[in-house]
DNA sequence: GATGAATGAGTCTTCATTCAT
DNA sequence: GATGAATGAAGACTCATTCAT
C-alpha cells in the first residue's frame, strides 16, 4: 500500500532491526487471534499483548494506539491481497478475455476465503477505523492493475474502459463479500463462484466486442 | 422478520400501546442519530437516552441491554428494506424478465441508498452483534420473494432456479454494498448501476433461455 | 469569585440537591486528606473517591476530570480566603490607618494559617493547572476591597493609591506564604506578623501623610 | 548548598571528568527546556534524556531516579541565587543602611527575575520534592550572609538583629516571588521593587536607629 | 561505559447496568 | 411507571526503571 496514512495513524516506529520485525508479526497475528476468538469488543491492548507474549508497553512502543495497530493490520492484509491480485493480472497480460476474468475472480475469492476467518476479523476490525484512506489506495491499485491487463486483451477492445473496469471490480468485490459473509455451504460457495465467473465474462464479451 | 431472534435478544416487551410504540421509534431514531454524529464507539445508553428524551431507566424498560437495542434496530430495519423488495417482486410477477431485473436493482438500491448514511450507521452497529440469525432470515425472506417473481417469468425457464437466484441476489446485494462503502461519485454510482441491471440481465437471458 | 473559569475546568453539573452538595464536600475533604497525608503524586481519582466514601463514577459526575476537581477546589478556598479579608476591609471603613493595616495582615495571615496544612496542600494541588484565571480574580476582587477600605480612611490620602495598594498587598501576601512555607517556629511566627504590621503602617504612614 | 541531601537524593556520583560535568549540564538544561515546553506532567525522563542528547542509560547513570535530578537541579539554582546574593552582602559591608537595602533587593529580585521563566518552572519542578533541608540550607546561608551585612552597617545598631532579619528576608524573598508569580506588567514590577527598597529601608531604619 | 527496548504497575476515564426515590 | 444518581469493572495509555547487547 503506498496510500500514505493518516499521520496519527501511522506506526510509531519502523522495525528495523530483526527483533522488532518478529515482534511486530507477534503483535499483528495476536491481534488476529483474539479478533478470531474473542471478537471485537473483546479486542483489547492487553489482551492482544499478552497473547503476543510481550508486555502492553511494548505494544505501545510500535504502536502508538490502538487505532494505529488496527489500522496497520489492515494495511498488511490489502497489501497482501493486492500483491495476489496485481500478479495475477501481470500474468494474464496478452490472455483471452476468458482467462483474465477466470485469473481475476480466482485471485481475489482465494486471497479472501484462504483465511476466510481472517478476513472476517479484519472487517470487523476496520469498522470506526478511518480507513478510506486505505481503501481508495487499495481500490486504485487494483483499478490499475486490471484496467492494464484489460487493456492487453487481444481479443477484446473496450469503448469505456474505466467504467467496464470498475463496474466488473464492484461486481466481484462485492459478491465475493457478500457470499463469504453469509456463510453460504461450501459447495453453494464454488458454484456460485462459477456463475460469477460466466457472468462476468459475457459482461467483458458484451462490452468489449 | 421471522427469524425467532436468540432469546436473550429480543425487547422485554412488545410495544402494545399507542406511547410505548412512540417511545421506542423515538429510541430507534436516537439511536441513529448518535450513530451517526458521534460514531459508534460513542454509542452510549446514555446519549441515545438523552437524545431521545427519555430516561436510561425507560430505556431499560425495552430494551434489556444495549445488545437488544442494536439487534432490534437492525431487524427493524431490515424489515423495511426486505419489504420494499417484497412489494417489487410482487408488483413484478409476470413481467418480462428485463423488468423484472430492473425492479429487483431498483428496489434494493434505492432502499440502501436513500437513506446511505443510515445503512452506514446500521452496518457499523452490528458489528460485533450476533445477528447471522438476522441475516439468515432476511437472506430467505429476499430469496422465497425473487424466486417466486422469477418462476413466474414469461419468457424465462431456469434449470437451477435455486442456484441463479442465490448468485443474482449475492451479486446485486454484493456489488450495492460495495458501491456505496466506497462512496464513489454519484455519477459513477449510477452508471455502475446501470450495467449492473445489464449484467444481471445478460446473465438470466443465458441461464434462463 | 466570579472569575468565569475555562469551560473545560468547570465541573460537570452545580449540585442542586442536598445530597449532592455533601457528596460534593465529602469529595473536596477528601482531596484534601490525601494530598495532606499522600502527598501530590498520590493523588489519584481513585484514592479521592474511596477516601470521599464514593465510587469514581460518582466523582466523575460531578468534575468532569481531575483538574476540574483542582481547580473547584482551589477556588473554593480562595472564595473563603476572599471572603474572610472582603469582610475585615468591609468592617474597618473609616477606621484609622493603624486599624486597618492591623485587621488586613490578621484577616489574610488567619486565613492562611489557620489551617495551615491545608493551604500549604492546596498550593502543591496548584501546580500545573491553568488558575491563573482564578489568581488574577482573587487579586481583583482582594485590590477593590482593599482600596476601598483605604480610601475612606479619615487620617489619611495617598497620591498613587493603586501603587500603594498594590504593594502593600504584594508585600503581605508573599510574605505571609513565605513565612509559613519555611514552617518557622510559630513564636518566630508571630514575632514577623508583627514587624509586618509595623512595617505596612510605616509605610502608608509615609505614602498617604 | 551545604545542606547534607537526604541520602537518597544525591546524586549517584560526583562529575569528577570533563565528560560528565558536561553532561550533567546538559541534563540540567534539558529538564529545564521540558519543563518550559512541555510543563511538569510531562516531563519524563525519557524526554529529558532525549532533549540532552543522552540515553535514559545515561541519565541513570547521573541520577539513581527522577526526584535526584529534580532535587539537584533546585540545588543548583539556589546556589547560584545564593552565590549572587552573597556577593552581593560582601561587597555592601560596611556601607549606608539604604545602599545594603539597595543591594539586597536587588541582588535577589535580579537572580530571581532574569530567567523569570526558569525560576517559574523550578518552582513547579520542586513540588512534591522533599526539599525543606533545601530550602532550609539556602535560608540559613541568606540569613549568615545578610546578618554579617547589617552588622556591618556604620549607622545602624540592631536590638533583635535575628528578627529584624527574618522579617527582612521574608518580606523581600516574599514579596519578589508574589510579584513575578502574578504576572505583573514590568512597569508595575519595577514601581513595586521601589517601594519594596523604600519599605524596606524605613524598617530597618526604625529598627536599628 | 553507553544504549534504548522492554517491562508492567499504576493512572485516568468511560459506560452498561441497577435501584432507591 | 419513570427517573437519573451511583456503581465499579474494565479499558487505553504512560513512564520510571532495568538490563541484555
Amino acid at each position: 500500500m503506498t496510500a500514505t496514512a493518516p499521520r496519527h495513524l501511522s506506526p510509531r516506529k519502523r522495525p528495523r532491526q530483526q527483533r522488532a520485525a518478529v515482534t511486530v508479526d507477534a503483535i499483528f497475528e495476536a491481534t488476529i487471534q483474539v479478533l478470531l476468538s474473542e471478537g471485537i469488543h473483546r479486542l483489547t491492548t492487553t489482551r492482544v499483548a499478552e497473547r503476543a507474549g510481550v508486555s502492553v508497553g511494548t505494544m505501545y512502543q510500535y504502536f502508538p494506539h490502538k487505532q494505529a495497530l488496527l489500522y496497520a493490520l489492515n494495511e498488511r492484509y490489502l497489501d497482501i491481497v493486492a500483491e495476489r491480485v496485481e500478479r495475477a493480472c501481470q500474468q494474464h497480460r496478452g490472455a483471452t478475455t476468458a482467462a483474465m476474468v477466470e485469473a481475476l475472480v480466482t485471485a481475489y475469492w482465494k486471497a479472501k476465503t484462504e483465511r476466510s476467518e481472517v478476513t472476517r476479523a479484519l472487517y470487523r476490525s476496520a469498522v470506526e477505523l478511518d480507513n478510506e484512506a486505505l481503501i481508495e489506495a487499495f481500490a486504485e491499485r487494483m483499478d490499475a492493475a486490471t484496467i492494464a491487463m484489460l487493456r492487453s486483451a487481444p481479443d477484446a477492445h473496450y469503448a469505456d474502459i474505466a467504467l467496464v473496469n470498475v463496474t466488473l471490480l464492484s461486481v466481484i468485490f462485492g459478491t465475493v463479500r457478500n457470499v463469504f459473509e453469509r456463510n453460504l455451504p461450501l459447495q453453494v460457495q464454488a458454484d456460485i463462484r462459477r456463475q460469477l465467473t460466466t457472468m462476468c465474462l459475457s459482461y467483458l464479451e458484451a462490452s468489449g466486442g
